[in-house]
DNA sequence: GTTATCTCATTACTTACGCTAAGGAAACTT
DNA sequence: AAGTTTCCTTAGCGTAAGTAATGAGATAAC
């Protein structure tokens, strides 16, 4: 995909634009108050990977170490998160999920499920299966 | 689409994560450093309405009136809209584009196909049609 | 026709969340 | 053993949003 066709550029700004909007929503509609979207994204990140070092979260989310340290350290203050020493390097922290956010996340999950279906009530059919099949690249380009 | 399959469950938090993940990187790819991205997300809707009242405007951006009082004062400041009284209400404004907005817009088109370059490299065809598709309805979405 | 209420834009203040710069401890390197 | 690098952290700042309160103009009620 190197060619540059005006119907190219006039979706990468319509991508764009969406993108911007909806994210400024999902900020508010967020399904627990008191943890800002960066902060749930992490706990999603360690479900998958189990366990990250900060400098590793940092990275996977495109933050800057010193704010992974701080949403680490609110996570661990709301006693969501477990921060360990790395086994072999001691520079090195290990954090993972506590059983806590465990029984938080799947609490979550379905008040989720109201926000969802107030999300697609506006679209047919054909337009959600289009989002769901894009979701995962949206999420491979957010990694690039 | 009122059935919540595990599936759509699934689907609708890799779309969360995707979406923030993204905004946050659109947030330091922007093409004009000196616009923050919800004021060009004005000039756009700008770019379609023609013209609107702040009013307006901050219902379609989904922000607060004060926040786009701060907006618009900001792209008058830099000559990029134009405030006129409301010929029937005066206590409204009518909020518009310059020209120089205009050429503005133009001018970063240029840089904007460099940045699709960037970003569609890691895509396949297919991936990026997926995306291509997608983007109206996540505009849409960004709606409701 | 004056008073009350409502709406729109604005001002002042606060909050949320990112960043850069700088520090301290542990690990490599020579 | 001293110097350099890497990782996390602390401190301080900037941006962009929000809430609460103000003022001016429109609409409604009496």
């Amino acid at each position: 995909m190197t060619e540059q066709s005006e119907a190219d550029l006039s979706a990468v700004s319509s991508l764009r634009a969406g993108v911007m909007r909806l994210s400024r929503r999902l900020r508010h509609q967020r399904v627990d108050e008191s943890l800002s979207p960066t902060e749930m994204s992490v706990l999603g990140t360690l479900a998958r990977c189990g366990s990250a070092t900060p400098g590793e979260l940092a990275r996977k989310e495109h933050v800057q170490p010193p704010s992974m340290t701080r949403i680490v350290a609110m996570l661990e203050a709301k006693g969501l998160v477990r921060r360990e020493p790395h086994p072999e390097d001691r520079r090195q922290v290990v954090v993972s999920r506590t059983e806590q956010a465990e029984a938080m996340l799947s609490e979550s999950r379905r008040k989720r499920d109201a926000w969802l279906a107030a999300l697609t009530e506006g679209l047919d059919e054909n337009e959600w299966e289009l989002l769901r099949a894009a979701a995962p690249v949206l999420e491979k380009l957010a990694q690039l």
